[in-house]
DNA sequence: CGGCCTGTTGATGCGACTCAATTCAGGTGG
DNA sequence: CCACCTGAATTGAGTCGCATCAACAGGCCG
């Protein structure tokens, strides 16, 4: 906090991009350019940060908090597409295109972000390949994240996506999967289950079959593996 | 054929390229550097462009024909991700960020391809913002059409989804949506229910309670709009 | 304490997948 | 030209997964 780039606010933001997949490898003189353009912007939890189908003015990289990109519909049910958080941008790819934004953004806790709008952000991405470069990698990486679950929805039953998901958050924390690790769930379980394409009372069922299996232990929002090749094979289908 | 661009294979290829929608607007001296790197790739019907986890190698150019992306389940179910058509590229996003192809391509039909090879497309690719801007906005389209697909999956019915096929359809061939509008489906039922996220049987009945409803007229892979609004309204679920 | 939200558990119903039988269309060869 | 075959499309009956509806238990906070 007291260190010379805590102080400046132009300084901490452009220590804050370094960090960014995005803007990894970016030149320091470009970097400084879009640290300049980035604007914070607070949501308090539960509010939406844009609403699907407005017209995309920028993107966003989310610094604290978590955030989710949902469907709903008109009867109020709603998917998650994804779940957003710390460190991770989002709405990319509403900027090119001109295609409004596809889903609507919400505020899971009380969020801080940095904001770039889009025009600007556009000049900037001619002038430096590596951004675009990294730009279209996160694209890539993003749309292998769809294919994925578009795979899971239509060809597997929730079990294993639940199996998947796990295994997936497991991977993603420690680098592994190995029986006795445990993962964290989203805030609530309302939200998991939106976001594996079903809802509450189903996820509630499936974990308790789980547990009476033998594979996992639930305890407070937390998963720990019990029989993981069980639960690999499930994952499969 | 007797055009003097038409003689030689280059020339011919450059033509091609001029009107793909990634390459619109790109330098002529890029895009003669594209035409050269590229290489023609015949895939005769029902054969594999590329399997699913191999090693991505770079992207194609559907030139002839048509093609499908899918996943497929270890019982043999398969879901198509994206149908792809003459003029359209497939597999951009495997080329970014070393990850493996996501879905196995088959040429439904036989099919002419352009193939770029992943090394030397990233080096134009640096050499040119106009054509890094036009495959970011490439890739944006996917994610958007992916989105779609998910939200249809998880939160509408075979009916709603179909409803919205058709309606796409025709936005796509007339650029309005009439009474009295037909459109094309894919070469056979099993395709589309595969694109659906159904079976054929699913589909079957659908189609044939859509026709007792008054809403559409099914003549051998043509289907023709009749009520518009309802099925506008089935369409939003 | 009494409301509210989250989570669990049970009973029921509906949509869609499965399996099986039949018809239909296209292509082949005698 | 017709008999034949193969794959696609249709139709029916049965089953299953999962959503819906409803009741209830636990935790949190005003």
């Amino acid at each position: 906090m007291n260190e010379k780039a805590g102080e400046d606010p132009l300084q901490r933001k452009k220590a804050l991009l370094k960090k960014i997949f995005l803007f990894s490898g970016v030149e320091d003189a470009d970097l400084e350019a879009l640290a300049h353009m980035a604007r914070s912007k607070a949501f308090p939890r539960q509010s939406v940060i844009f609403w699907e189908g407005k017209e995309a003015q920028g993107f966003y990289i989310l610094v604290e908090g978590q955030a989710k990109l949902v469907k709903s519909s008109p009867e109020g049910k709603e998917y998650i597409i994804r779940l957003v958080g710390p460190g991770e941008t989002f709405a990319e790819a509403a900027v090119f295109g001109d295609i409004p934004y596809p889903a609507t953004a919400i505020a899971m806790e009380d969020c801080q972000t940095l904001f770039f709008s889009k025009s600007p952000f556009l000049r900037q991405l001619a002038a430096s390949p590596t951004l675009a470069r990294n730009m279209l990698a996160t694209l890539s990486k993003l749309l292998l994240h769809l294919t994925r679950q578009l795979e899971d929805l239509s060809l597997k039953e929730v079990s294993a996506r639940l199996a998947r998901y796990i295994l997936e958050r497991c991977q993603e924390t420690h680098g592994k999967i190995e029986k006795g690790m445990t993962c964290e769930l989203p805030t609530t379980k309302m939200h998991l289950a939106a976001y594996l394409g079903t809802i509450s009372e189903t996820l509630s069922r499936t974990l308790s079959r789980f547990k009476s299996m033998g594979v996992i232990e639930v305890d407070k929002g937390k998963i720990t593996i019990i029989d993981p090749a069980t639960l690999q094979n499930m994952s499969q289908k």
